[in-house]
DNA sequence: CTTAATAGTTGCATTTCAAGACTAATGATT
DNA sequence: AATCATTAGTCTTGAAATGCAACTATTAAG
């Protein structure tokens, strides 16, 4: 990656982290159970000196924690932290809307089910403290505490409900 | 964006339109209401020759549409269609986890609200076709219908619930 | 003490990016 | 009509990131 977005904005900054063609899929990996150097390889088919520097980037940024693990040679464990798992709602996201969007009804090569009511999951909500879903229509965007002028400025011309319809 | 994914995963052929550093700050713009390159250019800080780039790019794969729009020069409206508002659920993700694991409670730079019950939105979760939130330990990823081989072998050797804990 | 397995580094050709100057198209101004 | 202002986009160039393959390092097994 090259340089880095300097405004503040939550999707800014993790396109800082996530904003290139691997990231995602070397978390969707770990997420799947890969855990060594060599499952990210060829899971992903990236080259090694790019996921040599991914994977360090990713434990630098508390996403994977690193960890010794000898079976032959000089191995180690990559494992998501909290911060990590916390990306589900992401990787759940691309692969609802890949599914239905770039491959459609009845050809997804991968499926996450709801094995409680057995259906494939097809819905990713906004929902409030107690559970309730969202609707798109009643979300509004607005200046955060740590928002700056510009922050301000560009929000001020934003559509106030930028979900809806 | 150098050469594409070419593996059966909606993750992968999400990240061949998605995976870089700038298309889903435009995204993020078009959301916000942006519709016109002056706009896209100076809220996102992309260079001109790169943001002509990618929105042709959003153009081609049916997630930006353009129409003509004159008013001075020579001047178009850039909207998301159908398939660039479904990305909804992805922005929401990566603001919240941006957000909550890159800011902090109290230093967000922009929040999402809902309106009806006044809540800052801080969950996005996966629900059945009736609305139920699916609980992560019941999610499990299988083949799809348009899993090939390779697929298959990658997944049988995954996490079953990959979401779990 | 050699071999195999795993992880990582290095060097180099190619591609993409960043920045700014330049061009094109069109409505407004005189 | 001629010029000007505005918007969108192209072109050029140096810098940075990527992709590939060969090479090195570390440790366990035999």
């Amino acid at each position: 990656m090259s340089r880095k977005h300097d405004h503040p904005c939550a999707i800014a900054e993790a396109l800082n982290i996530l904003g290139d063609r691997w990231t995602l899929l070397i978390i969707r990996e770990a997420f799947y159970g890969a855990t060594r150097f060599g499952e990210f390889l060829t899971n992903t088919g990236i080259s090694r000196n790019l996921l040599t520097e991914r994977l360090s980037q990713l434990v630098e940024a508390d996403i994977l924690e690193r960890t010794p693990f000898a079976d032959r040679g000089t191995s180690h464990a990559y494992a998501l932290t909290a911060k990590g798992r916390a990306l589900d709602t992401v990787v759940m996201a691309l692969t609802e809307w890949g599914n239905s969007y770039l491959y459609g009804d009845g050809k997804e090569p991968v499926l996450a089910r709801d094995e409680a009511s057995g259906e494939i999951i097809r819905r990713i909500e906004p929902v409030t403290s107690d559970g309730q879903i969202i609707a798109r229509q009643n979300i509004v965007i607005e200046a955060g505490p740590g928002g700056d002028g510009r922050t301000l400025s560009r929000i001020s011309k934003a559509k106030s409900h930028p979900f809806a319809e």
